[in-house]
DNA sequence: AAGTTGACGGATG
DNA sequence: TCATCCGCCAACT
């Protein structure tokens, strides 16, 4: 219970609450939209904290945000990286023999409409 | 109150 | 394409 404490924090979920299923966004490219350009490690920082929580219970999907590699970031928490991937493979979304998301096919690009 | 920790990204060679 | 370096915010102890 000390995640959404932050303002800061609050505005990150926001962002990722806008993914849509079936895409996915890079740490940086939330921070940018979130309006703090050049963070990208305090998108990582926040959602790990949403993690200790239960991201479900906040509609945050954080499974649909990876690093500008296209690939799962590792994570301390035990098994983690597989339930992000199965999650998204579950959206549709494939992985090459590398481990990695083609982000030119599946990054979420905002459109006009919002 | 100062130090530690933690889901990153761009530049460089 | 890969390895290294460095920048930098918030929560916790």
């Amino acid at each position: 219970m000390s995640a959404e404490r932050s303002d800061t924090y609050r505005r990150v979920y926001a962002v990722v609450r806008r993914i849509p299923r079936g895409r996915v966004a890079t740490y940086g490219q939330v921070a940018r939209l979130a309006g703090f350009p050049r963070h990208a490690r305090l998108v990582g920082y926040a959602l790990h904290s949403l993690n200790e929580e239960r991201a479900a219970d906040r509609n945050v999907p954080w499974q649909r945000v990876v690093n500008a590699k296209g690939e799962i970031s590792p994570r301390t928490w035990p098994g983690g990286d597989e339930v992000q991937r199965a999650a998204l493979e579950e959206e549709g979304i494939e992985f090459d023999g590398r481990g990695r998301i083609r982000l030119a096919v599946y990054q979420w690009r905002r459109g006009a409409h919002g």
